[in-house]
DNA sequence: CTGTTAGCGCTTTCAG
DNA sequence: CTGAAAGCGCTAACAG
């Protein structure tokens, strides 16, 4: 079918190995010859084949990214940070799991498959233990085989008995710290009955986050009415619209929303638009990440920056191994407190 | 390092031949044999070597998806529908070219490299003859080497001389119908003086929307006012802002915006704001696309749909060959205009 | 500087 | 039903 190294040899009068060291440059070739060898390529329109070489080399130009959703800025934002590293020598790979576990394995499967040269796990990890268990092994094992892993605002792998400590590299989110910065802007501003909208259940991102939340309310001695304030959505638009929905009718006295994310934050200021309430003067609303479209919103969303692109820029050189691993493995990248105007005072004060 | 098929073999007390056919589940193999087999998979956490594999079969389990902007919505509904077509037998890897002809030959040669099983290229291409040539002759290239070949969202290739008729499969936006039909909503409405912020230079997509447009325009005995009413963006947010900046500054009679995409319609959107002007009561502004963000907007945006997910559905069942190629290889999916709040009569009906 | 010689790990006839 | 053997296309010592 299409021409082999060994072709390019014979039409250029040399040998293979003499081939293979032209096109790898790694190796002295006189001008000469590899002139008559560039131009045999040339006609023969030769390109090498990716598997024998990986084979024979044993080393691969594939690096895998795993993202929950594609179709999510979120995780576009970091998967174009990280490609952006990985040059046109290694080929990252996007591979969407729909946030599905199985989904997830399967891909590490092919990846592992392809022996690839890196992967990297990006957003929230399913906390299940079985699921949590099987995925750390199958990491581990790549890791021992060569193949470099970062986790890209995941929490880092627990410990394996057994399995030394592998060069898995985590740069994490401070979720935790955004959140909780989040909601005391909320309370600093007045309010005492704040909604929740979480991410799904069984997600570290959702976890975290509403630990940060509620650490903030019980620092100024609120609760969270045993959970009737809390809602769980899956991070998209419409979850965020019915589970506003859901929070203004089952607890009328709230004075602000605060979202898991941006994009339910959006579902959520449409729901209350429909519903006949004005945000910020009968509701204020906070988001988190900082996508784009944030700022496009009216009024323009209040929420936590997540420095997503350059996180991805940051895996993806980990991953590349152009940067030395930070100590210990972990690097945290902060979040940053974005005001605008979403949020207000609540237009009937707190009692003083 | 990994475990090979031969060492499952010894430990099997069978010959690599017989491992090779109980994975592959291609032949008929003694049920107890096939139980052995299997154990000694276990055991030794055995994970085939795809390179080893696709160079013996010369097969490959790759699927390349090239996008211009994996961070833009547009591409990740396109690329989540291709991906979930693949099903966990072959790996959908997303390319991100960032709309670089260089970037996109580069991941061309990186896919042909792997023999990928399949390839489809979305979203507009760059009209630049020279490009143009080059992607059209390695695409053939890689059909004739049997590669399936799928363009979605960017006309069909040109014919190429000396090349026979290769199996390239396009599924194609009816850009220019839609944005006749949104033009046409706009001048229907009493629209005379309509802004027009087109796509990138040299994109497919930026022409025939554009083409539309003037279509309908000229339907209507409307100018263009000697392009003064078009400007060009890059079909991100800020171009967005700044383009409909420059329009109610160059051309104040405006009464209308209309977008190439919806990303540049939510910035011209804050841009008007900004400038103190009302949507639609001072100016109406449509986009193209229908993102779910779309929906979204204050005032919810009037814009095109092109049914994104299914296109990418389609075309990833046509890569996989589980759908049969349609006739003449090209298949136009239709657009829908959806009317919303966005626009408006104008608040100075036109002289009758 | 260049050619020879072994494989890399798997699939696939071809014989049993 | 199973094994032996011959590659797939390339790289990497090892000799010249």
């Amino acid at each position: 079918m299409a021409a082999t190294l060994a072709d390019v040899a014979t039409r250029a009068g040399v040998s293979a190995a003499t081939v293979s060291r032209v096109l790898n440059g790694n190796y002295p070739v006189a001008a000469t010859t590899r002139e008559r060898v560039l131009r045999a390529v040339q006609d023969l329109e030769y390109v090498v084949n990716g598997h024998a070489r990986a084979l024979a080399a044993s080393t691969s130009d594939l690096v895998g990214i795993l993202v929950n959703d594609v179709a999510d800025p979120f995780f576009g934002l970091i998967a174009s940070g990280i490609q952006g590293q990985t040059g046109g020598e290694k080929l990252a790979v996007i591979c969407n799991t729909n946030g599905s576990p199985q989904s997830e394995l399967t891909y590490l499967t092919l990846l592992q498959r392809q022996r690839a040269a890196g992967v990297v796990l990006t957003g929230g990890a399913v906390e299940e233990p079985e699921h949590t268990r099987a995925v750390t092994e199958r990491l581990h094992r790549m890791a021992a085989a060569g193949t470099r892993v970062v986790l890209c605002g995941r929490p880092p792998l627990p410990g394996l008995a057994g399995l030394a400590d592998l060069p898995v590299t985590t740069v994490a989110f401070d979720n935790r710290g955004g959140a909780r910065a989040l909601t005391e802007h909320l309370i600093s501003l007045g309010h005492r009955r704040i909604g929740y909208i979480a991410g799904p259940v069984n997600r570290t991102t959702t976890r975290h986050r509403l630990e940060g939340h509620r650490a903030a309310l019980r620092a100024h001695g609120l609760g969270d009415d045993d959970g009737r304030l809390t809602v769980h959505g899956d991070y998209d638009r419409s979850s965020g619209y019915d589970a506003a929905m859901a929070l203004v009718r089952r607890a009328p006295g709230i004075t602000a929303i605060v979202a898991s994310n941006d994009t339910m934050a959006l579902g959520a200021c449409a729901a209350l638009r429909a519903a006949g309430l004005d945000v910020p003067d009968d509701v204020s609303i906070a988001g988190f990440d900082d996508l784009p479209f944030s700022l496009d919103a009216v009024p323009a969303l209040t929420t936590v920056r997540l420095p997503l692109h350059q996180a991805g820029i940051r895996s993806g050189s980990l991953v590349m191994g152009t940067v030395p691993t930070p100590p210990g493995g972990l690097a945290t990248v902060g979040t940053e407190l974005m005001v605008r105007a979403s949020t207000a005072p609540p237009r009937t004060p707190p009692p003083a």
